[in-house]
DNA sequence: AATTTTAATGTAAGATGTACACTTATTAAG
DNA sequence: CTTAATAAGTGTACATCTTACATTAAAATT
């Protein structure tokens, strides 16, 4: 039983049973979007037992006694899809008392982009553990997950106009068509092409490359690439990515 | 003890001993930011025991195993400062492994927004749990609790500049140089006066009042007041607030 | 060779941002 | 009572960015 901390200027340090306060569980339940060149799509697993049996959930896990929070999630992930080194971001923890119908669980919520091809669950084996759902077609979901969702898609939809982290989602290589049809996708707006050229290119964020689209039955597009270097080197000098 | 949580896909559901996942202490930490006028403050209590005894630290207690994260963090400042529904904002969650040197305990940190003078410790009176300190001469901390600190005014800056949130830290009335000055101080700016009062004025926030400055040495600049139902309304048909 | 489709560029008008000069209202000093 | 000092508050010209839309270019299909 672990010591009682001292949390000045409250008195909960002196309680007669401090063990009560430590009865807690942590979890960690991570959002995880993809991007498959028409719909934002959302990796969920069915949940095989009660409670909320059949019901979609956000993959998560308790957090071992040992481990921290972060650890869990990449964890989780790399369960999930053998993928390590994920693009992660915490987003919120949810600690609602009754949150959880089997016990006190706070949950850390985060997020993770990642680029859909990386991950491809085969429909029909075994442990197809997670699926990727389209984000417009989610049903009712385990627990408080719709709320956790809700959270990380409106923290995605304002930190993608402000991060470059958009390029999480998209291929390697990508035209500057994929990235407009991804932001409008994302945002639910339409932009001018000519106009959502113009600003990303003019960002100097990119990398044009001497390829083109192959297979596509009118002119083909350039083929780009991000340059997180460059992006780096423009923040220490105060540039801000924007829309 | 409470039965095990299932998290699909993962096993810590089947592990024989389940009751050590649920051993976590859940605390949560508030960073209290005031404006006097002059310098942006935080009020930090100066511990009275070990672990890091005399250090200066953030005010926090161990949540209630009944009780929800944000009602704990209201507790811990209304014992503190008598305030009830102050401004606060969830930050994030730390749950280092050996954050806490007597004990597992993860860490759900807050930052709050207050009227400076809504209070107003008597630094010679007996139970002066928490003293306002301006965020230049911050000391070593208990625990992680720089870092907490750290996180909370990287947060704090970048929320100024999006949402109306500084008229928080401001008294109800006051002058446009006073909100000019509040944001130079947060985000070590300068702004050109006739400039920044063109671009508040037009975001159509402020009530202009009939009332002056009184006892200045000089022209007494008109008093305003923020109006937040003028900002929901607006907010309803798009508008987002921008520095 | 003409048609279709999307890539890619150009431009003019409007809106917004920036720098800086100017006028105004009050108190204090002579 | 006049002048100086101080900060409030306004006006303006110029630069930059945004927006809307027209035009040209390169490929496949008919």
């Amino acid at each position: 039983m672990p010591a009682q901390p001292d949390y000045s200027p409250v008195n909960t340090l002196n309680h007669p049973d401090i063990a009560e306060y430590f009865s807690f569980g942590i979890s960690v339940d991570c959002v995880v979007f993809g991007y498959d060149g028409k719909d934002v799509k959302v990796l969920l697993i069915e949940r095989g037992t009660d409670p909320y049996l059949g019901y979609q959930a956000i993959p998560g896990d308790l957090v071992h006694p040992h481990e921290d929070a972060v650890t869990a999630t990449q964890r989780v992930l790399r369960d999930l899809t053998g993928l390590k080194d994920v693009y992660l971001e915490q987003l919120q923890t949810f600690a609602s008392v009754n949150r959880h119908p089997l016990g006190r669980v706070a949950t850390i919520a985060y997020y993770s982009l990642l680029k859909i091809g990386d991950y491809n669950p085969r429909p029909s084996s075994w442990a197809t553990a997670a699926q990727w759902t389209p984000i417009q077609d989610l049903g009712d979901m385990a627990f408080d997950h719709k709320e956790i969702f809700n959270a990380a898609l409106e923290r995605l939809q304002t930190k993608v106009r402000q991060k470059p982290i958009g390029f999480e989602l998209l291929p390697e290589e990508f035209t500057l068509a994929d990235l407009q049809h991804l932001y409008e996708t994302l945002l639910n707006t339409e932009f001018d092409k000519a106009n959502f050229r113009k600003k990303i290119l003019a960002m100097d964020l990119l990398i044009a490359l001497d390829k083109t689209q192959k297979a596509v039955r009118h002119r083909p597009a350039r083929l780009y690439r991000f340059d997180p270097a460059r992006y780096d080197a423009l923040s220490k000098r105060g540039f801000h990515f924007e829309l």
